[in-house]
DNA sequence: ATTGACCATGTGGTGCACAACACGGTTTAT
DNA sequence: ATAAACCGTGTTGTGCACCACATGGTCAAT
């Protein structure tokens, strides 16, 4: 089986040695084979399709943390399950985006019904409170 | 004029003490005086109806900087028009993130057509380019 | 006067995901 | 044999927006 170093991996993936040095450093891609003598890494095609799901989930905003749950599950068994939470958790952040921009919205109506508005609240704040 | 001590003021605005430090350290909400002999920091009304503002714009994900940008600007004459650009901003946030949602799609309906499709891909990529 | 609550400064740390060195050994091609 | 290209380790840095001390001075009430 044909193995690759570094430099050529990092061709192949479109993960640059830095990365791919740093993913082994977490146990998210190890090299198959390190050279005793030299300690160079080598790389398989094994390791050419975990890294091409690990570029996948890059791109679906995973977290190294979460990255790693979907490879110790080595069967991806659970893949799906993960990528549909994945997707609910984006429609969250989509719905909390939706609703800053309503907020936003708010602030600017707040804004235009006068700007004396704004100084006699501050005040009734002071008096109520201070 | 009334005048708050950072607790005090801190209670007021929920902005804690160190936050108030930080955002003294960086312009953004400077005390209106300094006791030169405690140096102990005041604010006032002006600082908490500024303070109302940047706790708004922080709840609208604003970085530092763009809050500098809103408070330099005293007269907040471009206030609504940088509140727009926020908006734009945020709606391309969403957009990007739908286009994720759709990658993942894509991703499952991929993994679903038989796994043997992801082998020969990659085998095909290995004889084409290795 | 003593206690407890308050204040300031300075420094270091946090999380994330790498990037960017510097240094020295190794391999490959000529 | 020599130079270019490659490899490893170790360390530090990056950006953002603070948080968390430790240290030492100060204020308010009793």
């Amino acid at each position: 089986m044909k193995m690759y170093r570094v430099s050529e991996f990092s061709e192949m993936t479109g993960l640059s040695k830095e990365t791919l040095r740093y993913y082994a450093e977490v146990k998210l891609l190890e090299p198959v084979y390190i050279d005793p003598k030299n300690k160079y890494r080598y790389y398989d095609n094994g390791s050419y399709l975990i890294a091409m799901i690990l570029v996948s989930l890059r791109k679906f905003n995973f977290t190294i943390q979460e990255m790693l749950t979907v490879i110790e599950d080595e069967s991806f068994e659970n893949l799906e399950h993960i990528l549909n939470q994945k997707k609910k958790d984006i429609q969250n952040k989509i719905k909390n985006l939706n609703s800053t921009i309503d907020e936003i919205d708010q602030f600017l109506k707040w804004g235009k019904e006068g700007d004396d508005n704004a100084d006699m609240e501050r005040r009734e704040d002071d008096t109520s409170k201070y």
